[in-house]
DNA sequence: CTGTTAGCGCATTCAC
DNA sequence: GTGAATGCGCTAACAG
């Protein structure tokens, strides 16, 4: 049957504690017993058994990255960032030994399934939860999920949050690496009124996150900034995160508001949904109507023409967060990181017509 | 500290074996039996210890998912639509019931850390393994892959491929879906050969790749059946799957063959850097180089002009493989299954000019 | 440096 | 339909 810790201490001849000791290697055990164990333990093919080992010691190897939507870039590039900060280099052999298990848990956005997330990992007694992206403004959510963070802090797991805006009043996250989303927002709409532009169209992510509010409220700093704040709310228009709401938003953005010269996306999938239906509509980017998006994900650059954008490092976030969850990083001052947000000006931007 | 089993059954007056029963629900217990206890989880605000359930059951709800590049959409899409079939919709509760915890798990692409991570798995129980993208042709590594995932299965793990060759002579794994690579790369190929292309540069994945390989090999099939295999060699140029490699390796193919008419890529993100490359040379697309992809993923619908590839159903197959994992559809005859490529023209090839 | 002893928290036989 | 007892495989004190 399947092979035990006692099996390799009797093939070794020495006490199932001692093959213990070297497996997890935090403690003494002589040169020559410790060959002789995992010798053991490659000629019986031995595999620990994860669920013994941490009922026995009150702690799982197991690392939890939460992400809204796994198939965006955008949480991708941060997740694939924690995990090779946290899962080690291993050791070539497969033999996988101290290594923590670091996997990414996709909520789709959903708050139901985040929280059934986290208590699935809760249940694991993981050793860390890393949650990025933004979070839902819903108050009577974002306490579930304060209490729910701080039953899992409560029980050991170190809690990092990657793009998301620090939690009020708790102390269970270990640190908060924020994007300077409200920043980078005013940045770019800053950039396209220097351009001369002063009806911009704003198409904008789901409402109630907090990504969504910030780079529009950093917008709109800018247009307030310049005098222009008349007619928000006719030139925003709302849809989820994806290359079809750009689409569809920005159809209806050019029906609603014809005379806007520029269109500031949500973020860059958005960006490029909102350019096929510029195109579509007969205009040119950028001599019609210039185009913006957020984030400066990879294939940006390679948009026809390049997309001006504002900058996340989001390799370097997620590497840090991933950093911290191990504890390999001493957390910023109060815990709390804000990371900057760089203005990106390329091609699909430029003056307006006329 | 840690409310246990036992302490609900204290609070609910009845044994522990009673409240394993309810909350594990597959046996009969008394309706009023039943709400007590649901109750006094409740009030104490119990979690299920993982570990000790998988300890004492011998089995666990983690299901893993294989990724070789957790940035790409490719896999993301698989991936996340393998986790919504194994995740369960959840009740809305957060409290988390028999769902299975389904996880990725991103290798980049490194045979060594797929093979820790398989480790991993098998040392926590899992209840099912998904690997998804092409193998590594290193038959050393496919031999170990096989070992493994041979003891995996033995231990009741499930083991399902996505987007993945089958094992020769292996019953270790329920169920392989293989894309029709070679099929796909044959008729995009045979799409560009009726414009009246002759001489097709082709930048090529990772030479070590079955997926790199098949659509190599459906390229050169179509381009042998017109009696065209002449320059096969200096026409092709090898790099990994991303955007730079293409820009790169396009960059290479111009100055060693400049007389190409058209290239094509080994998928969607080589083929937007191989665009940029294009263009930086001072060519049209589609009129003076067409230029083709592979996957069809979302952007590339969006790419100025479209981009003409090969339709691969990710989010299909993904589901599909994540269902079969969960032994909730039977597996095909012989436990493999052939997923059809379809032709997406587009705007990015053309008749050669001339 | 190494062996012995006790549980970790739960699922699962058995009885009742 | 319910309770009592046993052991899953391992780690963590203790001794020595």
């Amino acid at each position: 049957m399947t092979v035990t810790l006692a099996d390799v201490a009797a093939r070794a001849r020495v006490s199932p504690a001692t093959v213990s000791r070297v497996l997890n290697g935090n403690y003494p055990v002589a040169a020559s017993t410790r060959d002789r164990v995992l010798r053991a333990v490659d000629d019986l093919d031995y595999v620990l058994n994860g669920p013994a080992s941490s009922l026995a010691a009150a702690t799982s190897d197991l690392v939890g990255i939460l992400v809204n939507d796994i198939a965006d870039p955008f949480f991708g590039i941060m997740a694939g960032a924690a995990q090779s900060e946290i899962g080690g280099p291993g050791d070539g052999s497969g033999r996988a030994g101290g290594e923590k298990l670091a996997v990414v848990c996709n909520t789709g956005g959903s708050p139901e399934r985040e929280l059934t997330y986290l208590t699935l990992l809760q249940r694991q007694r993981a050793a860390a939860v890393v949650l990025t992206g933004g979070a839902l403004e819903d108050p009577a959510h974002q306490a579930v999920m304060a209490a729910k963070l701080a039953k899992l802090a409560d029980a050991g797991t170190r809690i990092v949050f990657c793009g998301r805006p620090p939690l009020p009043d708790s102390d269970a996250v270990v640190a908060a690496l924020a994007f300077d989303n409200r920043g980078g927002g005013r940045r770019l709409t800053e950039h396209l009124l220097e351009l001369g532009h002063r009806r911009i169209g704003y198409v904008a992510g789901p409402l109630e996150r907090t990504t969504t509010r910030h780079r529009l409220e950093g917008h709109r700093e800018a247009m307030k900034a310049a005098g222009l704040y008349a007619d928000e709310e006719s030139l925003t228009v709302h849809g989820p995160y994806d290359r079809r709401s750009g689409y569809d938003a920005t159809l209806e953005l050019l029906r609603r508001a014809p005379e806007v010269t520029a269109v500031v996306a949500a973020n860059d999938t958005v960006a490029l949904g909102a350019g096929a239906a510029i195109r579509e509509h007969g205009l040119r980017i950028p001599e019609d109507v210039s185009v913006a998006g957020f984030d400066d994900l990879p294939f940006s650059v390679d948009a026809v023409p390049a997309l001006t954008t504002v900058r996340l490092p989001l390799f370097e976030a997620g590497a840090r967060a991933g950093r911290l969850a191990m504890g390999k990083e001493t957390p910023p001052p109060g815990g709390i990181a804000t990371i900057e947000a760089e203005l990106m000006v390329r091609g699909s931007t430029a003056p307006p017509r006329g």
